[in-house]
DNA sequence: ATGAAAGCGCTAACAT
DNA sequence: ATGTTAGCGCTTTCAT
């Protein structure tokens, strides 16, 4: 079949356990290392990270699930994880569950097929009983965005209310009193928590109004044209996600309404998009990189022992 | 360590092969079968994959190799793949390589020594040279997206010069005369294509108009602004894909140039954003379903012993 | 520094 | 229908 090991002993006259102690960093005599090296490069050998897992109990791979690839927000941190664990020389295997709890359970129990040593989760709940067969063998799990409320997992969470809070206060700050909130679901972490921060920083005020505008562009760009047109005296508006933020800006570019002295607009996120789509707006941004970083770093000290942590980063507003 | 299938004998007094062919599809008595059900729940037991594909030389999944995580075409790509593969119970590992050639060839072998049973790789350059150790081994490749120079690999393309000619020629045909092209980097065969594809339809017309839009947001932006500012007589404008089309949308929005009689606008697979961006303009949508499905059906096939194919399916126009 | 031998969890003959 | 046995490719004592 596949060239194994068997074939490298075979072609150096060494001993199968002489090249596995090569590739595990024991001592090998100059001589012979040479020869390994090329004998690997002669067959094209490629060590079956099966057979040894199967050995060592260990993979070098963590699974990472996400309920939607279609996710920016999802994919970009899939990207920061990759780039934090291959220097740790993990691979990774991602799945996604289409945010549905069914497939989520069923990806995890795949991904526990594959015996990897941990898992990086962005729940599509707030429950973790989906990862109820990881949590029962002891797998190490990090879950990223929202909470669960699991005390078996790592947490990996922005300070939603705080960023939300902030967003809106710099606005106060600016000047504009009526300021409208387009939020997610409730049922969502995230969404009630940044609303939660929108309706703490307007307790003061005596100005309320929020609208549903359901993470979706197509729903921020209707809450936002509602908004502006039931609401003429509106003076600014803070969208909680990234794909809101997106149907706001086209929705102020089509009804002609400019980032100016009379009107704010702050959105969450949309680092690459909406600069270019609206100019002069503000925006709060997660720490991406370094959510990823800690992410991947929280769950390879689970892997070695380490204890379950839970970590709030700030975002930043731009 | 885990639950093995060990665990699972003691538990009902079988033996390790029964619980094996229970797994496996044969006929286990049914008093048995109960016991195995029963012990399964009740010891939490998951199959070792790792354990299985070394004995089987089948892993049951397949490697999805993409070039970033973040360009929504992979990602919606990825998805269809998914959809396709987890009906015949195969699994999938997914990698991308931030286009970048080295880590292409490193992610290769990544999923080499899983031992996956095929990959499907949407490849960063026309080269295959980045899956020279997996055609060593023979695995099965599809290439998706573009083709690469290799005889081994099938490719499953859309039709983008054909494409790109239809989309001209209906704006020709409904009277748009002065029609320029947005397109990205003629080393990409995609956007080599369709940008021929505009050629040969304005062949005959005498007009030709052409901007580089590195097949970015930004880069379509400035390239739809500086077109219609140097040229106020233009009559239409074709975007080769999905980004750039954005840009272009954006840029109309804010001169307040409308899809009219006087004007067309015509972009390429941004099936979600553009209809609220922009609407009354025409899209190419490639056929994102049947790619999925066709990759993966042609690399099961040639999991199972079939032809390499060279597949190539038609996009249309929305 | 290298070899011999056992075993990780599973499947595949073969025997019963 | 079930048990016995051997072995997939690798690592890991334990000898040498």
């Amino acid at each position: 079949m596949s060239i194994t090991i068997k074939d490298l002993a075979r072609e150096t006259g060494l001993t199968a356990a002489t090249i596995s102690a090569y590739f595990n960093g024991a001592s090998v005599r100059p001589y012979n290392k040479e020869k390994i090296e090329k004998a690997i490069e002669k067959l094209g050998y490629i060590r079956n990270d099966y057979a040894r897992a199967l050995r060592t109990h260990r993979s070098m791979t963590v699974g990472v699930l996400i309920p939607e690839l279609a996710n920016t927000f999802c994919t970009q941190l899939v990207t920061e994880i990759e780039e934090a664990l291959r220097l740790k020389r993990y691979g990774l295997i991602i799945c996604d569950c289409r945010s549905n709890p069914e497939r989520e359970r069923e990806a995890v129990r795949f991904l526990q097929s594959k015996t990897v040593d941990g898992i990086i989760i962005i729940p599509a709940t707030d429950s973790a009983s989906s990862l109820s067969s990881a949590l029962a063998k002891s797998l190490p799990v990090v879950a990223m965005d929202r909470y669960t409320e699991s005390r078996e997992i790592s947490h990996v969470v922005v300070s939603n209310r705080k960023a939300g809070r902030n967003a809106v206060e710099d606005m106060l700050d600016r000047g504009f009193r009526k300021i409208a909130a387009i939020h997610g679901e409730e049922s969502l972490f995230t969404a009630r928590e940044r609303l939660a921060g929108y309706r703490e920083a307007m307790a003061g005020t005596g100005f309320s109004l929020t609208a549903l505008g359901g993470n979706s562009v197509q729903g921020g760009y209707e809450a936002a044209k509602m908004l502006l047109s039931s609401r003429p005296d509106l003076q600014g508006i803070f969208a909680t996600n990234y794909e809101m933020s997106i149907g706001v800006a086209i929705a102020l570019k089509e009804m002609g309404k400019a980032i100016d002295d009379s009107f704010a607009f702050t959105g969450f996120d949309s680092v690459k998009m909406l600069p270019v789509l609206c100019p002069g707006m503000r925006m709060v941004v997660q720490p991406m990189h370094e959510l990823g970083a800690v992410a991947a770093e929280t769950l390879l000290a689970m892997i070695d022992g380490g204890p379950v942590r839970n970590i709030v980063l700030d975002c930043s507003l731009v």
